[in-house]
DNA sequence: CTGTTAGCGCATTCAA
DNA sequence: TTGAATGCGCTAACAG
């Protein structure tokens, strides 16, 4: 029942030229081929619906036209909105994305990256909690380029691996002394043990002290809701109440919301609480959050940018590290 | 630099056999094979680090080990689940899962799954808005498996065409007379025009008639809070309100339950509010949202676990059609 | 039991 | 300017 496609060589009979003429015309080689037999193969492509086979074209040239895309966990909402950025120039220049998810575990990083020089992708773009840049040298070297979405500067050693980075520590400074600004003294952080978050800590740390501030950090195990939720009731229990919660992502900071309300505590009145990422959630919440947007739509872009760039052999050796805007998002919650 | 990965041949070589026996081996015949020769072919691949060429065997065999995963836009909060749940099936058989946005749209849906004939993918799964049965023909018929995800029993006509749905006129059904059950009697629903939620006004409208009242929808044209807030909007304009709103989806919702609030009506006490997908922000807004359910991780799974069984030849011939359950999720808001 | 052979569809020499 | 020939790495007959 599988109708067999037509091939360069069917192309080719139809046309009255051989299959090597075809491939020449249909792969754009305008320069010797008069008119007349260009417009002829053409036609006889057309006709018969001519695709070329992506598997003999990658079995001959070794580029698979399809580029990885490395997340923690697609069903954090923070990812979608990155992939559909990498897809549409992706996508625009013949290249297929495939997704990933690596729980943000070292042996599933690990794993896929390794995955990847096994001649699956031509590249890979991703956001990795736990590898190094060293880790990415056998990829980089064996011809896969890597594009690193982070949350700090990163030096690459002198592996060429291209970071696109958002300052997570100088946005999260900018939060906190936007509360300083609102009159808040005494400021919480909330925040995620062992994971990608430590920079946002320290942003807070630097702009509190900064001005005559105490830290308090409370962390928790579990980035998402819950743990917010439980790192609020901490807080909740301080003889000294602080009167504003800055959380490290959005999802933490939904789930202190929630311990407020839970507890009676009023939201802006009595404590503000602000997060980081803005995600879609954001906007939704009761009050509406205030927060860090990173607009991981454009860092996709870039991202994918970059990475065409290296396919195409437009720059090579020496890594280079891009910095993406962040913006405060003012909403009801500060 | 890029570094040539080891073939059957350098295997070949290395343990002293023809390339044919060790793609044998490697491919697991263990049939014939003397557990010398297995060995001692074994020990040579792993110490060459071989990993099959799998763009070389896709040309022999014309399968690509890819599925391709088509939903309207990922970054709507409902599909990542889903998407997760293919994954974690086809993953584990060796598959590799493409994800493309259709937008929804007609042209883009069409371009897609023409695209999936062109020997790219295997097999397809997805949410299609705006395709029917018929316009899936020429791609099984091709010889590539389409498994739909759907929110109603639909025919296939002959077409072997696999469907997995949740019946939303069912879960809608259910949902109002649960409000009824609760004490209301003038339900209004808002929902998106010209989308899929059809099945869900049906719903509603049945239960309601049947337990005497009059069907009220408004529809926007947006299906996202946007659509939600100004549909609110327009109900609270009657001069007769409803006692409860039930939103076509939990985006709609949401931007009612906004409306009421910026309107000053207190959510239940006033009005209550119900949605319907249970995305993760429903029990994240305030007050948490009633809706109903449709587990899209075990959906996911189903579909994936379909597509394989018809990609191994398991079944073929007559359509199928899976219902899947819906499950009521009683929050605060009702 | 294992080796030989013949392509899958294409890009790319090298000749003509 | 075009055609013939080659081989990418693999699978699947078919021989031996």
């Amino acid at each position: 029942m599988k109708a067999r496609r037509a091939t360069q060589n069917d192309v080719a009979q139809l046309a009255g030229v051989s299959q090597a003429t075809v491939s020449m015309v249909l792969s754009g080689e305008r320069g010797a081929i008069p008119a007349e037999t260009f417009e002829r193969i053409s036609a006889a492509a057309r006709q018969l619906g001519y695709v070329p086979n992506r598997f003999a074209q990658a079995l001959k040239t070794s580029r698979t036209m399809t580029i990885a895309c490395m997340v923690p966990d697609i069903t954090n909402p923070f990812y979608p909105a990155l992939m559909r950025g990498i897809q549409s120039v992706s996508e625009a220049q013949g290249y297929d994305v495939i997704a990933v998810n690596t729980d943000g575990s070292p042996e599933r990083e690990r794993h896929f990256l390794n995955w990847s020089l096994q001649g699956r992708v031509d590249g890979v773009i991703g956001v990795f909690w736990t590898l190094r840049a060293e880790d990415f040298r056998s990829v980089v070297e064996g011809g896969v380029p890597v594009v690193r979405i982070e949350s700090a500067r990163k030096g690459t050693g002198e592996i060429p691996l291209d970071n696109i980075y958002v300052d997570s520590r100088a946005g999260s400074f900018a939060m906190v002394r936007y509360l300083i600004g609102r009159g808040h003294r005494r400021i919480s952080m909330i925040a995620g043990r062992g994971g990608p978050q430590g920079v946002r800590v320290d942003g807070y740390s630097a702009a509190l002290t900064g001005s005559g501030g105490m830290p308090d950090v409370v962390l928790d195990d579990q980035f998402n809701e819950e743990g917010g939720y439980r790192a609020a009731q901490v807080i909740l229990q301080r003889t000294e109440r602080p009167t504003a919660i800055f959380a490290a992502n959005d999802l933490m900071a939904i789930g202190a919301l929630q311990a407020l309300n839970d507890a009676g505590v009023r939201v802006p009145e009595d404590i503000a609480v602000a997060g980081f990422d803005d995600i879609s959630a954001a906007r939704l919440v009761s009050p509406p959050l205030t927060t860090v947007a990173q607009f991981q739509h454009e860092v996709g872009i870039r991202a994918a940018e970059t990475l065409m760039a290296r396919l195409k052999g437009k720059f090579s050796g020496e890594g280079t590290a891009v910095e993406m805007p962040f913006s405060l998002i003012e909403r009801k919650s500060t």
